[in-house]
RNA sequence: GCGGAAAUAGCUCAGUUGGUAGAGCACAACCUUGCCAAGGUUGGGGUCGCGGGUCCGAGUCCCGUUUUCCGCUCCA
């Protein structure tokens, strides 16, 4: 079987295990949104649990927040989404490639530059090391040409970003006669506006109204409180603040079943250092991230670090943690050295003093920021490409099983009577009512015993426990193993304890060192 | 957004040169069996993605459209 093969039966298994769902179905769907079913959101609940409770829990320095998804606009401005999220499209219609405006007229301004200098340096060899740019300039018709044009070029450019002209933009293209480098041709359709926030009207009459953002990261919710709970809180750098929710990007393509939607979520902390100590700082989240995933026991070799060449502009060190799915290693979660670039906009926009007042030092300063920054779905579909399994059992039978941690699993155990007579689905419902205040429990008394484990494999449950005959007897129960489908027999009372030892996350903690 | 392919029951699919939709699994009820997926009986469920067109008649032919997959493109 094929990896892209594979993949396809994972989102099969997806949908008919009651994990994904496309959004609004019934009409069709919609275009990269998706719903998460009755086991998706047990499954996506408990990796924000392990999350949450690793983060804030169990780090006296990391408080969470939940900030809305509204923000002030002034608020994208200053993170430089607006200017960011704003590209100006133009596709070649021989090539069918698509290329940024802005950045094929800035390539054709470098070009001239390129050729300028290149005759300078000509001249510079003739007349000797004291000959000047400007002389050259002033004598050389052709370049004058070029540099004029390019002067020209560059000023109606600028003009045509600021103004937002996406005409001009094309007919600068068109003047210039920018060709496309894989076609040759110069067959351009119109430059068109991708904006990768979506917006909507805050105030109910249309005098009144404003034009909103809805979020595209969560992270700027965190930096404009970030005063509000650093005092409140009475928090000392270093420390982090932690957030779970949601952010918004209207995605040109949006692919890959739940890797890149148009509405996720995101598990960020910020974590606020002296300026300087920043790059130690990116180091060890670094190690500390990759051992919170890499305790999963997914294989220590499914992930790597994949450091950033090319930096955000916020940026001075980047790295993901890549995990191998199905269609090669991708992005789970970025782990980021923000600088004071955030809290320093913020500053500077909204005009209020966003400083640090440090015993340590004596001084005053504008934090730096390590973030670390997971898809909550993403994740989720690192697990569930990770668990998926088909197996081949001895005498040739098949079962598919998702080998999901205990911890993260939606049912932990599901009770079944072997058969439904003889007051055995009485004692499973008793079995139910010691373990459900604690757990998720499921029961199942329909179809052969075997079927029914299999369903359970099929949604991951890491437990079966089943009552028969024999419990009336001696108040004892098998309990059939998800991985290895072994069985063993316990007495009822140690059922809670047996569980409750597997399916908690203290062990994992512990090995994390919390 | 461009190009290619696909869409029939919850799932996997069949459906002949155009003649009023089928199977297996799944689901529900009852009976039977009882530790690793397939027992029996009965039942529910589809305006064949949607909208037009051709035709006496369209799941089938034509056009448009939506969604999904693959490739390109884009991606804090």
């Amino acid at each position: 079987m094929t990896q892209e093969e594979l993949f396809k039966k994972l989102v099969a298994h997806c949908k008919e295990y009651g994990f994904i769902f496309p959004s609004s179905e019934i009409y069709d769907g919609l275009g990269a949104v998706y719903d998460y079913g009755q086991n998706g959101v047990e499954l996506k609940n408990n990796i924000k649990r392990y999350w949450w409770d690793s983060m804030v829990k169990l780090h006296e320095n990391i408080v969470g927040i939940d900030a809305a998804i509204f923000m002030h606009p002034k608020t994208w401005e200053a993170s430089g989404h607006v200017a960011a999220f704003n590209d100006p499209l133009i596709d070649n219609k021989d090539s069918k490639k698509r290329y940024r405006a802005d950045v094929l007229i800035e390539d054709w301004i470098a070009k001239q530059d390129e050729k300028i200098a290149k005759e300078v340096e000509k001249a510079r060899k003739r007349f000797g090391e004291s000959f000047n740019e400007a002389q050259y300039r002033s004598t050389s018709p052709r370049v004058l040409e070029t540099a004029a044009k390019r002067d020209e070029v560059h000023k109606r450019y600028a003009d045509a970003m600021n103004a937002n002209d996406l005409t001009e933009l094309r007919q600068i293209i068109l003047d210039c006669e920018i060709a496309c480098p894989i076609s040759g041709t110069r067959n351009w359709t119109d430059v068109r506006q991708f904006n990768l926030m979506f917006s909507t009207q805050m105030g109910s009459t249309a005098e009144g109204a404003s034009t909103i953002y809805l979020r595209p990261e969560t992270a700027q919710g965190i930096f404009v409180n970030y005063l509000n709970v650093q005092k409140t809180a009475r928090m000392k750098i270093p420390f982090g603040i932690a957030q779970i929710g949601k952010a918004f990007r209207n995605e040109i393509v949006a692919r890959q079943f739940i890797f890149r939607m148009r509405e996720f979520e995101q598990m960020e902390m910020q974590f606020f250092v002296q300026p300087g100590t920043e790059m130690e700082w990116w180091r060890r989240w670094k190690d500390i991230r990759m051992a919170w995933h890499r305790a999963l026991g997914f294989g220590d070799d499914n992930y790597r670090f994949h450091d950033h060449e090319k930096l955000a502009h916020y940026a001075n060190a980047a790295t993901d943690i890549e995990y191998n799915f199905p269609f090669g290693f991708k992005e789970v979660e970025g782990i980021h050295s923000r600088t004071d670039f955030d809290l320093g906009r913020h500053q500077q926009y909204s005009g209020k003093k966003i400083q640090y007042f440090d015993p340590e030092r004596g001084e005053s300063y504008v934090p730096y920021v390590v973030e670390t920054s997971i898809g909550v779905d993403r994740m989720f579909l690192q697990i569930m490409s990770a668990a998926y399994t088909e197996e081949k059992l001895e005498g040739g039978e098949e079962r598919v099983v998702l080998r999901i941690p205990p911890q993260l699993a939606p049912t932990k155990v599901a009770v079944m009577p072997l058969v439904k007579k003889d007051g055995l689905p009485e004692v499973a419902q008793k079995i139910i009512d010691t373990l459900k205040y604690d757990h998720n429990v499921a029961y199942d008394e329909k179809d052969s015993i075997g079927k029914r484990y299999r369903r359970q494999d099929a949604i991951g449950t890491p437990f079966c426990v089943t009552v028969d005959h024999q419990t009336l007897e001696d108040n004892t129960v098998t309990v059939r193993h998800r991985d290895t489908m072994a069985q063993e027999r316990i007495p009822i009372d140690a059922l809670p304890a047996m569980v409750d030892g597997e399916v908690s996350f203290r062990k994992l903690f512990k090995k994390l060192g919390l």
